[in-house]
DNA sequence: GCAAAAGTGTTCCGACTACACCCATGC
DNA sequence: GCATGGGTGTAGTCGGAACACTTTTGC
């Protein structure tokens, strides 16, 4: 988003207003902590245009429906989830970014709001509707998608990055009780290998006393059993706001 | 934008589709360089709703124009300026966040695309087509403002402060050629007077290498005077989205 | 000379890096 | 015992905060 020198106007232009039909596209993470892989949610097309693609899950906005209750709805109709961190991410809205508009000129533009969210891999049942093909796909082997929905996926990725470094978005996601292992882990497969040592990583987030030992204890084969942590939303409220808390 | 957890669905609700007009609104920003005042561009609306009113710069999407050319065509109907920055803030779509609507109810829905820019205030010259009220108001002494323009305005207010912090956008809204204390000023009008030592801004600022002694100076009334610099987008390119590089 | 603004240098301290090392468990 | 993963400690280094100090101008 470059700032550019400002275009003439042509004020004896057409200046009939444009009507829209507006879309909600979500851009759904997960992290398979099994195998520790970054997923995206995938649904296949049945229907015209881009019939048989894989794109992001979406809807069209209803009478009376917030863009936001449309994303949940989207959402809920596919998969079934207890914790979930949504929030919008980019309104995509050039004439001819669908090919619907294009049948018609002139006629409807469809625009698109797309939001982002993060859910619980474990507790996310996709739910089978026998119709559409729906599924998980790893960040690093995707299909081609509908659309611009590239775009939008790669957008998305990027704010997952920004949001997983200055906001605990992580514990939305987490289980209520977790080690700092697993903590760890999913910043290590979102971020890359490389983000940190864990030993670094550990200390410094202990340090800022947000997370509190609840005393329990895990053991995972063999090893030392870890403690598990809590996330103390109060106790983190000082870092709201606060640039880089979590890297 | 916080998390929740989802809400249930009335599957058999009604279906119909949503029809919308698209808005256009765009939080100006321009730095008051003689006075350090942070200022924002309004309009009084002559029309309902909200007559009489003040507001941020608006239009509604015509048929054929992208999201992004309404905004820029906003902008050079209120302003004529040479230099800016642009990019999209967030979109605003609930219902009844327009009273346009409840007049029709379940017809056209009013949606708002929002657009944050940041432009030179000298040269931003603003056009007064003697009819439209417009004018930069100081972002410590605003009027009340129609619609939800309020809340859109502390979120482009947010972005501003951000963007500051890891972006160079200040140097898209300096001239060609400015001195440190320019710089240093536009900084603390925006993120307020204690953000950094002067001298600590400096030193770290030009240890970063990305600002050029043009070797030509500048007097400004007594004292020393001051060194021209100029900012070298290519000896920037390494630090673009790396975190927090001006502050 | 003196005030004002620009520009340089120095000291202190906290934070982050990169490790080495100790601890508790399964087998 | 020993491999495995959890957890603690430390030495070195880098960078920011605070502030003293020098330089160059106008008057």
């Amino acid at each position: 988003m470059p700032g550019r020198t400002q275009k003439p106007v042509d004020s004896s232009a057409k200046r009939i207003l444009a009507d829209f039909k507006v879309g909600v596209d979500n851009v759904i993470f997960s992290v398979d902590t099994a195998q520790n892989r970054l997923m995206v949610l995938l649904v296949m097309r049945h229907e015209e245009p881009f019939i048989g693609h894989w794109s992001l899950p979406g809807t069209l906005v209803r009478q009376g429906e917030s863009l936001e209750d449309a994303a949940y709805r989207v959402l809920s109709e596919k998969i079934r989830v207890e914790n979930l961190y949504l929030e919008q991410l980019y309104t995509f809205g050039g004439p001819n970014r669908d090919p619907r508009e294009a049948a018609t000129s002139y006629g409807t533009r469809y625009l698109s709001v797309s939001y982002f969210a993060l859910v619980r891999y474990a507790e996310a049942e996709l739910i089978a509707d026998g119709v559409t093909g729906i599924a998980w796909y790893p960040m690093n082997d995707l299909p081609k998608l509908a659309f611009d929905h590239e775009q939008i996926l790669e957008y998305g990725y990027r704010r997952l990055r920004n949001k997983l470094e200055y906001s605990p978005v992580a514990f939305e996601v987490l289980p209520e009780h977790f080690t700092l292992n697993d903590l760890y882990q999913l910043y290590a497969t979102i971020l890359g290998e490389n983000f940190s040592d864990y030993s670094n990583f550990r200390s410094r987030l202990l340090k800022l006393g947000f997370l509190t030992d609840t005393g329990a204890k895990v053991s995972r084969g063999a090893g030392r059993p870890a403690s598990l942590y809590r996330f103390d939303a109060e106790a983190f409220a000082p870092f709201k706001n606060k640039p880089l808390v979590f890297i």
